[in-house]
DNA sequence: CCTATATTTCGCTATTTAACGAAATATAAG
DNA sequence: CTTATATTTCGTTAAATAGCGAAATATAGG
């Protein structure tokens, strides 16, 4: 029962629920979601050691960044569904509808360019 | 994108689930889920009106008793969809298993008895 | 080696929330 | 009408947690 606890703890805060939906298009690095959630790099950071702690998430390391992914749904099969049927419920709320927005705006942007705007506001 | 963190949180509490799994066997007055989760009237009361308010149970009044049970899958999918996906993943949990156990004893209970069983605690 | 960069860990504060008991409400029974 | 019963609401306290900044860690580049 712990095990399912800690993904339904998971993905009961609005924050991490935006981090799963967006890893949902691919795998992302620290400073995208950064500047996706405009949260403090220590909180993101906080809330990718929770999904990963969950099995919701994975991440490897590559040079100076670390880039996040969902787990693998034949290994995690509760883990995606449950992101999957969030993700359809959530397809058209505003909020979601904005960050697959911002998403796409900042795939194409550097992102050498992107970590040190992020590192210069603090 | 609030109704559903509404439920994601509700889910996010171990005695809530406990509660939404023990209703899919049936309706259950309140004083059985206090006897199930063996906390204060007033905590399974809140528990309660925030599963409602999250749209997983509805509650009908009769007498002095109020029953819950879960609503209407065709009315309410999602919530119903994570129920179920939740219980699949916890159908051999120990505790979940012992709620189940304890539940068909507490059906063949005299309801009268087991509320004032309950009463006199406090 | 030294510096800059990216991320994580830690310590703290503020907010949220689970739990309880007491009081309020509602209904049934005498 | 009064009392007993079942549930809810309210106020309070204790624990959990989200957020931040500072410090620690790890890696890349000069």
């Amino acid at each position: 029962m712990r095990d399912v606890m800690d993904i339904l703890k998971a993905l009961g805060d609005e924050n991490r629920v935006r981090i799963v939906l967006a890893l949902q298009h691919g795998e992302l690095c620290v400073c995208q979601l950064i500047a996706l959630l405009q949260l403090a790099p220590s909180t993101v950071s906080r809330h990718l050691s929770l999904l990963r702690a969950a099995r919701l998430v994975e991440s490897r390391k590559e040079g100076r960044w670390s880039y996040y992914r969902l787990v693998d749904a034949e290994k995690y099969p509760l883990q995606i569904e449950l992101v999957q049927r969030i993700s359809s419920a959530l397809e058209s709320a505003s909020r979601v509808v904005m960050d697959r927005k911002k998403l796409e705006e900042l795939s194409r942007t550097d992102m050498e360019a992107l970590c040190r705007k992020i590192m210069k506001k603090s």
